[in-house]
RNA sequence: GGGCCUAUAGCUCAGUUGGCUAGAGCGCACGCCUGAUAAGCGUGAGGUCACUGGUUCGACUCCAGUUAGGCCCA
């Protein structure tokens, strides 16, 4: 015992300031400030001999709230390429971007506003919403900063692009104009929710359904044209189709009676009176009106019924039947009120059939001179107004209460109404836009491949852009209007001045100015020669604002190009960003704005589903980073076929902070064994060291083939899955373990152990570059502690990808190793069933007896006999010609043609190397180790 | 309701053109070591390849449908 302490001190064991631990949420703050402190970004740049330049264009996240996990996933996926990018010798920067106007934080900013904001317009309010909105965006754009950067995502944070800076704020404005000189620009009509009450258009997500009790009501439409006959022989005075509805206000905006063309359509007779109506809702009508008996007189396809016309049930103009598949059979009758001006469902089929889109109801929810004697009126007398004037024109069958979901203004809580307004739209169909688009598609890679049919169909489908939105928080749509002749004024020059004074002063000036004063001087109307003039008060969609990043940005920011190489988002963007990116680009330069796109799943739960506040299964990328770090995400990303939805849970967190002790604990190994290792000196060329380093260089060449493979092709699961079955199948159960021997028994200086430690060396520096991009912070500190050589670089991050080199590459060593492999896992199934039996314990107890009754195994194993013994680590092994030699308690494979007896080991156990010798006492001055130990304690002394 | 996509051991992933008892690592159980030690090594047990039907000599793999889930649209 006294010996066995005395030589411990004789044995070169690993020594190591890399923890166990890796304690990353203390640590890796302090390797961001060391990355902060040299300007790693900067010295990214830096590529003297680069291959040239390679731009990730960063689709802006939106600067409000806290980042999630799903921005984690996105952003890690990005620092992933730019990273390894930058080692593959591109010049690899990074430009963060923000996405600032829109109504999210707008209203954010509303909500907790005095009352005075509310209801009619004002200007006032108008520039103070917008500057509290700005400071809202500043304040997100810091807190979302520090996240990002506690991620470890490197890049230009000091000068992200932001879309409500003068700079982007005067692009935007360009590329309108640039937009509206080729013509892609006009006005429309449009079906919107409306609040009456607070006078302004709504978005959907500022809408709230609630309860409400309505006037039901059931009408009848006269017949007035029946060519196919289909009600009979009856008197036309004595023919209706039958009709249902819940807004009776919108009556007198009916221009047509909507059919299902799929559905069957009867006509009945009840008391002398012929009603048409779905054959599928005859009887629960017919009871609920009190139709008393009656029979079906005709039948027919509702697709067949397309040239019957009826009469308006008030008014004396004609309402035809049109043909629509949203008509269904779960309420009313089949027969569905037309009114284009007051639904977007009846508006896209009004526009279709190119029905008369009437919006008698004016802004703020008062009927106009188009609704003839209802004008006047608000829509809650208008309400009982239209169904006595039903009652009186006798077409009002029946009245009741109804109660239903009905859309409801999130912030007066009122009823609101479908409007047709005017708006601005982009026309995607202008000059063959669209089939430029699309044949665009095809010249982008797409990454996965069926990411490509996604945006095919979401640009072959989309309508038209409607660009303007009611709101304060945005870049005003640069239009004026003449006061003489109402015209809208938008030309290069008007455009073009406005962009200016954005520039200096930010797009507020829209709104702080008069028409004059954002107008050349003196100028007048194209039209009429007109000097008063109007400006536009609707703001431009958020989405124009970031599917103009690619000229925003990459046109403007010196060392950026457009296109970019790479876009990389999650897969919602491709009817977003991808699409407003497209078509801005396809109109503005023709060509798309990208060369590949990445679309990244979802984060979704341990079942796979989405995570919702409600369910109650958000898992926040804070609570991982504080207790498990950064670079455990950043694993968790690695390890994730993000192609698909990414799954996380505590238990899937769990087994990646495993696998990064793991790795860990790998590199822990390493460096331990390279304290007294100095490469430009103490380096063995391969061909000098023993045929297993050998066998560990040509392993990694492979691995480093695999991992670049992957990393081109954007499949970190694959990097994840290839490195870290390298750590631990190849290396820590095999190489490492066989290894111990040499590296703390043998002579420090010998060539042996050198030999060794050069193979670690190489194996620990290649490691750490392969997974710089990954777990950043990881590869840092091993790379600090990776012993020195000329011209090391001050991060992982800023050395060359490691290359493959074909010269370590022995694929003959690597057949022959593969069998002693298997050789060896048979001799230690052998000693695991010896070690059940108590008959060893430590593999080092154990002899191991062999016999190939395979020839060329038998040879393998000959040609390896001095190894054989490292490589089971036992401490004997003896090759035997015949079976009849071994025992009966053999282990025996058919299949390899080996069999195995495990004995206990000759000789007495060597206190020093734990082998068992029998040289012990060999060497004089030792006279308790074996000979091998002797000789190296002695050469200690000397 | 429509488009695109997903479903292989507890977890993360492999499974070439359909072909031998479906693989890996991790985790788990059991054991060993105590010179990688809140580490390391070994052995082992885990799968009706979501379900149903079809094509085929043969299907995890092809076809149809169902279920569950994701994104987008309506």
């Amino acid at each position: 015992m006294r010996e066995k302490t005395d030589y411990r001190g004789t044995l070169n064991l690993p020594r190591t300031d890399f923890p166990m631990k890796g304690d990353l949420a203390k640590r890796e703050p302090e390797i961001q400030r060391a990355w902060d402190e040299m300007d790693l970004y900067r010295l990214s740049l830096e590529r003297p001999d680069s291959k040239g330049v390679y731009v990730l264009h960063d689709g802006p996240p939106y600067s409000n709230g806290d980042i999630h996990l799903g921005h984690a996933l996105n952003k890690i996926l990005k620092d992933f390429v730019v990273k390894y990018k930058t080692m593959q010798g591109y010049i690899a920067p990074f430009v963060p971007g923000w996405d600032n106007h829109g109504m999210p934080i707008e209203n954010e900013v509303t909500k907790r506003a005095p009352a005075s904001w509310h209801g009619r317009e004002q200007a006032e309010a108008r520039l103070e919403i917008r500057h509290q909105c700005r400071e809202y965006a500043r304040r997100f754009i810091d807190v979302q900063r520090e996240q990002f950067k506690r991620l470890g995502i490197r890049g230009d944070w000091e000068h992200p692009y932001l879309t409500m800076s003068n700079e982007y704020e005067a692009s935007i404005v360009r590329v309108f104009g640039e937009l509206a000189a080729r013509g892609y620009i006009y006005r429309g009509l449009r079906s919107i929710h409306w609040c009456p009450t607070c006078v302004t258009a709504l978005a959907e997500a500022e809408i709230e359904y609630e309860e409400t009790v309505s006037p039901s009501i059931w009408l009848r439409f006269p017949l007035v044209k029946d060519p196919i006959g289909f009600f009979g022989d009856a008197q036309k005075e004595k023919c209706y189709a039958l009709v249902w509805t819940t807004t009776p206000w919108t009556i007198p905006a009916n221009v047509a009676v909507a059919f299902n063309p799929d559905f069957d359509y009867v006509v009945i007779e009840a008391d002398g009176i012929r009603y048409l109506l779905a054959e599928g809702l005859v009887d629960a009508v017919a009871a609920h009106l009190g139709l008393g008996s009656h029979q079906v007189v005709n039948r027919g396809r509702g697709s067949d019924l397309g040239e019957l016309v009826f009469r308006h049930p008030i008014f004396e103009r004609e309402s035809p039947v049109i043909l629509g598949g949203h008509v269904t059979l779960e309420q009313g009758t089949g027969c569905v009120h037309i009114a284009p001006g007051h639904g977007p469902e009846d508006f896209e089929l009004g526009q279709r059939y190119g029905l008369w889109i009437l919006c008698p109801v004016d802004e703020f929810g008062v009927f106009t001179d188009e609704a003839e004697q209802f004008a006047g009126l608000d829509l809650e007398k208008g309400d009982k107004a239209v169904v006595e004037a039903l009652r009186q024109a006798g077409t009002l069958l029946k009245l009741e209460d109804v109660t239903h979901q009905y859309p409801h203004c999130w912030r007066c809580r009122r009823e609101v109404i479908f409007r047709s307004t005017e708006q601005w739209f982009i026309n995607i169909d202008h000059e063959g836009h669209r089939e430029k688009a699309l044949a665009s598609i095809g010249s982008v890679k797409w990454y996965p491949s069926e990411s490509e049919n996604r945006i095919r169909s979401a640009v072959e489908g989309r309508p038209d852009w409607c660009i303007s939105r009611q709101r304060a928080w945005g870049v005003g749509i640069p239009a004026f209007f003449c006061k003489g002749c109402r015209e809208a004024i938008m030309t290069p020059e008007t455009v073009a001045h406005v962009a200016d004074i954005v520039l200096k002063e930010s797009s507020d000036v829209w709104f702080e100015k008069e028409a004059e004063d954002l107008l050349p001087a003196g100028y007048s109307c194209p039209h009429c020669g007109g000097r008063e003039f109007r400006k536009e008060t609707d703001i431009l969609d958020v989405w124009f604002d970031s599917g103009s990043t690619h000229l925003a940005v990459l046109e403007t920011t010196p060392g950026l190009h457009w296109p970019a190489d790479l876009y990389l988002e999650g897969t919602d963007q491709h009817r977003g960003w991808f699409n407003a990116s497209l078509m801005i680009a396809i109109a503005v330069k023709g060509a798309p704005p990208y060369r590949a796109v990445v679309t990244n799943g979802f984060t979704v739960d341990a079942q796979g589903r989405g995570m919702h506040k409600s369910l109650g299964n958000v898992i926040s990328p804070f609570e991982i980073i504080d207790r498990d770090g950064a670079d455990v995400v950043r694993l968790w990303v690695a390890s994730s076929d993000y192609f698909r939805d990414v799954r996380s849970s505590d238990e899937i967190l769990q087994r990646v902070t495993d696998a990064y002790r793991r790795i860990r604990n790998t590199f822990r190994f390493l460096l331990g064994n390279l304290y007294d290792f100095h490469p430009e000196n103490d380096t063995v060329p391969p061909a000098d060291r023993l045929e297993i380093d050998r066998w560990a260089l040509s392993r990694l060449q492979q691995i480093i083939g695999e991992v670049e493979a992957a990393y081109e092709e954007f499949e970190y699961h694959r990097i994840y899955q290839a490195l870290h079955n390298f750590c631990a199948v190849d290396l820590s159960s095999f190489y490492l373990d066989v290894l111990k021997d040499r590296l703390y028994t043998l002579g420090a200086q010998s060539v042996e152990r050198k030999a060794a430690q050069s193979t670690l060396f190489t194996l620990a520096r290649s490691l750490a570059a392969m997974l710089a991009p990954i777990l950043s912070h990881t590869a840092d500190e091993v790379w600090r502690l990776l012993p020195s050589w000329t011209d090391k670089e001050a991060s992982a991050q800023l050395t060359s990808f490691p290359h493959q080199d074909p010269a370590l590459i022995d694929d003959d060593l690597e057949n022959e190793w593969r069998r002693l492999l298997k050789v060896r896992d048979e001799v230690l199934a052998a000693l695991e069933a010896a070690r059940g039996e108590k008959s060893i314990g430590s593999s080092l107890d154990a002899k191991v007896a062999l016999v190939a009754i395979d020839g060329a195994l038998k040879g393998l194993l000959e040609s390896h006999l001095r190894e054989l013994p490292t490589l089971f680590i036992v401490s004997q092994v003896e090759l035997l010609s015949d079976v009849q030699a071994l025992g009966t308690n053999i282990r025996k494979n058919d299949d390899l043609g080996l069999a195995v007896e495990v004995r206990r080991a000759e000789g007495e156990k060597c206190p020093r190397c734990w082998n068992y010798r029998d040289d012990i006492g060999a060497v004089p001055e030792h006279p308790t180790i074996c000979e091998r130990c002797g000789r190296v304690v002695v050469s200690i002394g000397e």
